[in-house]
RNA sequence: GCGCCUUUAACUCAGCUGGAUAGAGUAACUGCCUUCUAAGCAGUAAGCCAAUGGUUCGAAUCCAUUAAGGCGCGCCA
């Protein structure tokens, strides 16, 4: 049987329940339907590894004090047999859980045994996950907001999979619309620019280094073929000739960040099969658009959201959510997934409730799709905010924040924050002092661990003094709190996956880094009071290795084996 | 004007669907390498959990109001 904190949280909620049913049917409280109660872990350690509110919370049923009520729990309470030692009322009425010695070193053979996937659970078996993310416009570069959000829905697409989902990571190219025209605009200018520099460069259009360089690599291969040609043929040629550039670029940039997808969809494939059109047809069949002024109109506000808003301009034009909606219409219907996952900046939290509003009304399943908000990234220089504009041309790029920071670093530090919050990301922080960031902490972690795995093997190759280590050796608190916290990696996936926060496990690396620190400082391997004691701690260098291994595979960080 | 997010130590942030003396990392100060990696460990100092009311056995956590900051509210995407 595997040894986690998950099963152990399992049995006592079942003894739990065992315990008062036989209070109730000995009359002893009240025959009352049992409230919620809570089952946690306590951060302080001496209130054991499991506490329980559940006298406090049943105190107002069984109208008794909670002390008197977890007296007669602890009473009832049938521990033969069951992973725990012993239980404890203490302070206001919680009931605390020891665990027995015998289920740690389950714990570390266990670790042993799934190895590389340990950590694994099958809580979305069966089910499948599309989380699509950064999905950047192919116009131009990416810059940091999507470094944010592509190391948030890489790792979170990688916690799914760890939780059991057959899950998938999509890029959705907005290779069609506005932005097109506008991307064609400024290729056209700057190509005729270069036989009439009189022509002048809008103001709304893209003013980037990288337009001209596609004009000029344009002209080398075409010369002044396109100059009298009609402007449309212009444009499509330069757009033909420089987009998939661009996304190829959004490809290997993405490559380099260690992001690699499942699907590109081209929104461009929505027009041309039709979904677009439809869109509008079906909600106009069904009854829920009207015209004004010449426009086409959802009546949005009967499914839920703030305003009605414009499907198709007076110009014939659909607005940019029309595509939208067809592209999670046929997330949602066309490839039924059951769990539609979007990491959005939070700038989009507006257009959430309607995007919702128009599939509802188009009968989709509204409620599968999750979105992420992700607030800005505040990029600090100096004590100063600097500014992101993408006109500017001047803006800090993924790559050029790749070319200075560490990748691992970035990937890392961008999973330190829950992407609800708010990210202030000093530049100056990450270039210069990267030392300081929590990733070395720990690779430094896992080095060490190997350093001390390699030392051992080295000097005595009899290390191994029996084929099954005495585990339960292992009883300094050090030991203890470490084996503790590696049985929490299934519930932290869980909770992570449960929750799309990727945080969760940053923080669980950390914590079990310092951890092994601790272990290390006060518990020598090498120099183990006996063999067998020495074994058993080597032992447990391992199962952390892999635990500690296995957290920054999700996390797409190498695991260093020397420092 | 309306909506969303934020406000916890000097700085950046945790605090899990209300629970036991409010935590961590930086920065500051003090110790610890003639033994496995000191990119580490141990310790000290640092907080009116933005403010005010409310809900209850119990609130940083839930509700209301206020204040400060960020972001939205387009026939832009």
């Amino acid at each position: 049987m595997a040894n986690c904190i998950k099963l152990a949280s399992d049995e006592l909620n079942e003894l739990l329940l065992d315990a008062v049913g036989r209070l109730v049917a000995d009359g002893k409280v009240p025959s009352e339907p049992i409230p919620a109660f809570k089952i946690e872990i306590p951060a302080d350690k001496t209130h054991g590894d499991f506490a329980t509110n559940l006298a406090m919370a049943s105190a107002k049923a069984f109208r008794m004090p909670p002390r008197n009520i977890a007296a007669l729990i602890c009473d009832a309470l049938v521990l033969d047999g069951s992973c725990f030692e012993r239980a404890e009322i203490a302070g206001p009425g919680f009931i605390n859980l020891f665990l027995r010695r015998k289920w740690f070193s389950g714990v570390v053979e266990n670790v042993l045994l799934e190895n590389e996937n340990y950590g694994k659970t099958d809580t979305g078996k069966g089910k499948r996950a599309l989380v699509e993310f950064v999905s950047a416009n192919p116009t131009g570069p990416m810059h940091v907001g999507n470094a944010r959000g592509g190391a948030l829905g890489d790792s979170l697409a990688e916690i799914l999979l760890w939780a059991g989902y057959d899950t998938q990571r999509e890029f959705y190219i907005n290779d069609a619309g506005n932005q097109i025209e506008k991307f064609a605009t400024s290729l056209e200018v700057r190509y005729m620019q270069h036989f009439d520099p009189a022509v002048e460069m809008p103001e709304d259009a893209y003013h980037g280094a990288d337009i001209t360089e596609h004009a000029e690599c344009f002209i080398a291969e075409y010369g002044d073929r396109y100059v009298s040609v009609p402007s449309k043929e212009r444009r499509d040629a330069l757009v033909k000739f420089a987009l998939p550039k661009n996304v190829a670029g959004l490809e290997r940039d993405l490559k380099k960040y260690r992001i690699v997808y499942d699907n590109w969809f081209s929104e461009s494939t929505l027009h041309k099969n039709g979904s677009v059109k439809k869109v509008v047809e079906q909600l106009t069949d069904r009854g829920y658009t009207y015209e004004q002024d010449g426009a086409v109109w959802f009546k949005a506000t009967e499914f839920g959201a703030d305003k009605d808003f414009v499907l198709v301009r007076a110009n014939g034009i659909p607005t940019y959510i029309v595509p939208d909606i067809a592209y999670h219409y046929d997330k949602l219907v066309t490839r039924s997934y059951d769990k539609a996952i979007d990491i959005l900046g939070a700038d989009h939290h507006g257009y959430v409730p309607r995007l919702k509003a128009a599939l509802t009304a188009l009968g989709a399943p509204a409620e599968k799709l999750d979105v992420v908000l992700m607030q800005m990234v505040m990029l600090m220089r100096d004590g100063e905010v600097v500014k992101l504009s993408k006109r500017s041309g001047k803006a800090i790029t993924l790559v050029t924040l790749l070319e200075e920071i560490p990748i691992d670093a970035a990937r890392f530090f961008f999973n330190t924050r829950e992407a609800n919050s708010h990210f202030e990301f000093d530049l100056d922080l990450a270039v210069e002092k990267s030392s300081q960031n929590p990733v070395y902490y720990v690779q430094y972690a896992h080095a060490r661990i190997c350093s001390i795995i390699r030392n051992i093997k080295e000097e005595s190759a009899e290390c191994a003094v029996s084929d099954k280590p005495a585990l339960d050796l292992l009883d300094k608190p050090q030991e203890i709190e470490l084996i503790r916290h590696i049985a929490a990696l299934p519930v932290e996936i869980d909770a992570a996956a449960k929750t799309y926060d990727p945080s969760k496990i940053t923080k669980y690396a950390a914590e079990l880094a310092n951890l092994f620190h601790k272990f290390y400082d006060s518990c020598s391997v090498k120099y183990a009071e006996t063999p067998e004691l020495m074994q058993a701690r080597l032992t447990l260098c391992d199962a952390a290795r892999q635990t500690l291994c296995n957290t920054m595979r999700i996390l797409k960080i190498d695991c260093p084996e020397r420092m």
